[in-house]
DNA sequence: TTTATGAGTTGATCGAAATCAAACAGCCCC
DNA sequence: GGGGCTGTTTGATTTCGATCAACTCATAAA
């Protein structure tokens, strides 16, 4: 079930601070924000659907949201988990209008819609929307093309222990976080089933990481390079 | 060895007919065409590595070239290959202009580069420029995110198949193409090792292909489409 | 307290592709 | 023609991760 709505304080708020529009000086930002709406989906709810027409790419606000390929036997495969200010489907805007993949809440989510049509009118007038767009294009790129290669050189352990230096405090020897979602979704964001996730993490133990429910633990971040 | 120098005719007209530049108005396009220069590199060359300072980004005129992730332990992982009309390392205009890939010449290639500072300005004061970069980027991120999810999804043999569709008219039930480079660099564009690419296309006969060096042969497109 | 439900783990098996090794084909050069 | 050199193929083996199935654990519902 979706609601649309306009956007409340809070959201405006997150919004602004969200890597695309936080790239444009406040009253640019504005401009666009006025022009948003919200849309609620509770978990698991589809967003989009590949083949479906694209009026909309999307920044999330709260939430996550998995977004994949489905393929014609009814196999998934994730591309991309997207989190709180992070903009995902902003290829639409040059793809000719259709979605190429399926986009899901993995839980329950508020996401900010930015309208096709108006954004291409706004960037075509101010160049620093250009910008920013491509700022936000240019991340995803490097994470997509991050993920081949991480796919194609490494094995599941060191896939899982990519992801856990990736929240580590870079100088700390020892640290501790909380899984911001589902090991699930984890799995399926490093392209492995969940049983391969489970065993990857005992392999970790090895190497000083130890796992209690969403918290992981690690003894020696250095260990975890070298794996 | 590189040899850097003034466009030609010829190249200017690759260049104007890119994907990039032909989203432009021809007077757009001249504009920046003018700051354009020629790099020539012979077959194996390194063009840029990654960690280095990225001062330039790429549209291919003639030959190929493969993008790749060197991992630590000296292995590489390709991330893409690019032809003639191609832009890639346009990411390095917002990463904080450090290439995070390495790039070789597949074969003799030459390259127009394009100066990251001087396309900045020029994006910040012309709209289409920084919509054309950004049609180019998206393009580049489609076809990554294609690409980790036909690894997740497909076999070797499916992969190849896929490639082959990819190269054959949209409606002819038989066809014949020639493999545009090597077959050891297709292998890596599709994540094989170069024997696995082999045998992938000797579990396609049963399909009917057939492969005579660089020439492929396809009797039923249809056949293939359901492999 | 039971029962149900979903997430996660553990075990056993299977299959796809990497790896290692050797044979083979084309091609340029002497 | 013979000798490299490179690219490709074929064969044998191994490894990684998917898959299928059973089981644990926690939480929610009855």
């Amino acid at each position: 079930m979706i609601k649309v709505l306009k956007l409340n304080v809070r959201e405006k708020e997150i919004l602004l601070r969200s890597y695309f529009l936080s790239e444009l000086t406040s009253a640019t930002a504005l401009k666009i924000v006025d022009h948003v709406t919200v849309a609620s989906h509770e978990a698991r709810d589809p967003i989009f659907k590949q083949g479906e027409k694209a009026d909309y790419f999307y920044t999330v606000l709260t939430g996550f949201v998995r977004v994949f390929r489905l393929s014609k036997d009814g196999r998934e495969a994730d591309i991309g988990i997207y989190g709180p200010g992070e903009t995902f489907a902003e290829g639409v805007m040059f793809n000719g209008g259709t979605h190429r993949f399926c986009a899901q809440s993995a839980e329950a989510v508020t996401l900010a819609r930015y309208e096709v049509d108006k954004l291409k009118q706004f960037a075509s007038q101010d160049p620093a929307i250009g910008i920013a767009l491509m700022a936000s294009l240019s991340r995803n790129l490097d994470q997509a093309l991050e993920c081949v290669a991480d796919d194609r050189l490494h094995t599941a352990p060191q896939r899982v222990a990519n992801f856990i230096l990736q929240n580590c405090p870079e100088n700390a020897n020892s640290a501790r976080f909380r899984l911001p979602f589902q090991k699930s979704l984890l799995a399926g964001k490093l392209g492995l089933a969940p049983e391969a996730l489970s065993r990857a993490f005992s392999a970790l133990k090895s190497a000083g990481v130890s796992v209690h429910g969403r918290i992981i633990e690690i003894g020696d971040v250095n260990a975890l390079k070298n794996f």
